[in-house]
DNA sequence: GGCACGCCTGAATCCAGCC
DNA sequence: AGGCTGGATTCAGGCGTGC
């Protein structure tokens, strides 16, 4: 049924097909259970009202776009169960799907997957190593982004390299939190200097997604290509794509991008790569009951002393003052210092004896590996 | 409207309440408005794999043809929709609600709170640092659960600490994604040497959501009580509880567990903000003496001057003109920003030395206490 | 050439209180 | 209720500049 914009170059035709148009009206086109994995990142329906400014009044570039814009919950949800019905008749039957989304929208894709008959078989988070912060500080960091997985059915015989991914995971079971960082850098796609598209994804997630649950030469079908990132890493890792894009000029820079791809299978093998000691807030040894609200903490000489408040801050008094916060602030302020260890200078009463606190973090970093 | 099962031991009648009886019927005892914050840890048996009740206790059947497994669905959303909705009723505008869920039934709680009006703040992941293993190795480790913190409206005023969290993690504001271990060892509450309840969440969890989201004397509302977790944080942390639990079991083991808490001293589980100090007018200043009239201001760098007026407005000329006004507008027009916080811009001469005049609005606000 | 420093940016539902 | 204003608010990483 597909008989143009196949990308033919260095493959059979057919292995590469980016496809221009309305989503729903492009998949009809498709046959039916042709499909073996289908990776969607659809618009988040993220409702930002007005300007955001950074503390240095710089403006945050926003997703503005028009395709992102639905007027409330009810179109978005049929939006929703309109691509993935069809993308449900495309799929094969032992095939499986991806969605990404944030809190916007990743509750009403999970609901439209359960009711259409999807079986979820994991939500995974990609815990974002450089997220941007929460300029106005109310709220939390938006530190992470939503993965469900699912196959077509409760009975499908769905691909998952498990063996590969333990291999790949230092011989551990890969978990559902994924750490990776932003796209960005020489991999942020740009265009006359500005970034070709506000979503892009970096290519390190769809990865991990095609390997873990593709086999080669699988067929795999994005609905909202963008500028190709499914497309780039499936022709690296030995895998065929549609590609569905409405915008052309999202399409033009996925076809060029994708051109460039040389396909390395050595890159199946990636070396696991070795994290830094995981930073311990101190907040986590009075969470813990480590040290409870109320004890006395005090330097090496036992001049200073300090007592620990249930949320994690201490409060210290001094001849120039009350201090209260964190561990550092306060052991720099009773020092009259710029700055301050504080895991190095507080210590605590264990059998009469003085103890770095120190000790306690080491204690729960053994526990956290 | 609440005249029973109250835990008077130790605290105002009313402090620490246990309801034991269906969630509906007992939320309906409860007044309008008058709840700070809800946590809610809500059942999903779903899937014909357990018992699943309507809103009016009375038990569905399991059938297992796809259009049945969908009004199983609905009967689940059914449900969530009934609590929620009296939940509603009785949170304050201001009030907030967080669910914690995983994949089986996260997606629906979260499109129940959004079609009820409740505004999203964050979602939040639990990543737990020692998940049970994916025995038969055909799914990724499933290593978290999901939270979803939201408020009653998209204006509420929600109560969030801000300082307090950031300060608790090393001066690094708080993420979207939280690591804890298992509830297990002493904290996991035993019957007859077998666990208490299933789902026993940490009480880590618990008192990062209290901390974060209440204030001291809030009020706090768990509909699915289980043995307490819930109701024993909220009393370590000086916040007052209602919880509802239908099965006498559980909440029997809650009330024992409740009875032994001990509540952290008032000093210790306060968490200032510093949105919350009182404003003090640059007038002030200037009226209390501190700067006379006259005296000149100036930035960092010392590029920059203003003289102070006798209304305690601020004059500068600069090339782009003349400025008169607050110490804020007038910071933000010599430096053609859009804002500015004069207090910590301008400068003035003490001793020799530069000193921010922030110093007098600290010396002022201390005076104030 | 190397290092230190500063600028730029990323799927963002990002203010509160008083008149 | 809407408008004005005081004043609170950011983390990690890539990259360019300048010494």
């Amino acid at each position: 049924m597909i008989h143009n914009e196949s990308m033919s170059k260095g493959g059979n035709s057919g292995d590469e097909t980016i496809l221009v148009g309305d989503c729903i009206a492009r998949l009809q086109e498709v046959a039916d259970k042709s499909v073996d994995l289908i990776f969607a990142d659809p618009p988040y329906n993220l409702q930002l009202k007005g300007d955001l400014f950074r503390p240095d009044d710089s403006r945050v570039d926003g997703v503005d776009n028009d395709w992102d814009k639905f007027s409330d919950f009810a179109t978005y949800d049929q939006f929703t169960r309109g691509w993935l019905t069809e993308c449900r008749r495309v799929l094969k039957d032992d095939g499986a799907i991806w969605l990404i989304g944030s809190y916007h929208n990743v509750f009403r894709l999970g609901v439209a997957l359960q009711d259409l008959g999807f079986w979820i078989l994991n939500d995974v988070i990609w815990r974002k190593s450089n997220p941007m912060p929460n300029f106005r500080g109310r709220r939390f960091t938006n530190a992470h982004e939503t993965l469900i997985w699912a196959s077509k059915s409760e009975t499908a015989k769905y691909c998952f390299n498990y063996d590969m991914l333990k291999a790949s995971n230092d011989d551990i079971q890969m978990r559902s939190d994924w750490l990776f960082p932003l796209c960005g850098g020489e991999e942020r796609l740009k265009l006359n200097g500005k970034k070709a598209h506000p979503t892009q994804k970096p290519e390190a997630l769809l990865a991990r997604v095609l390997q873990a649950t593709t086999k080669q030469g699988d067929m795999v079908l994005d609905p909202f290509f963008g500028t190709g990132t499914t497309g780039a890493v499936a022709k690296r890792l030995g895998r065929k794509f549609i590609g569905i894009e409405r915008d052309e000029t999202y399409a033009a820079v996925a076809r060029r991008r994708i051109e460039a791809v040389v396909p390395f299978e050595e890159r199946l093998t990636k070396s696991p790569n070795k994290r830094d000691e995981p930073r311990i807030p101190f907040g986590w040894v009075v969470e813990r009951g480590l040290l409870s609200p109320g004890t006395v903490l005090f330097d090496a000489q036992r001049r200073v002393t300090a007592e620990i408040q249930a949320d994690g801050t201490l409060q210290a008094t001094t001849l120039w003052g009350e201090h209260r916060g964190s561990i550092h602030k306060v052991g720099a302020a009773v020092q009259q210092a710029p700055a301050c260890n504080g895991w190095l200078y507080w210590h605590f009463d264990r059998d009469g004896r003085a103890a770095q606190i120190d000790l306690l973090r080491q204690h729960l970093r053994a526990e956290l590996t």
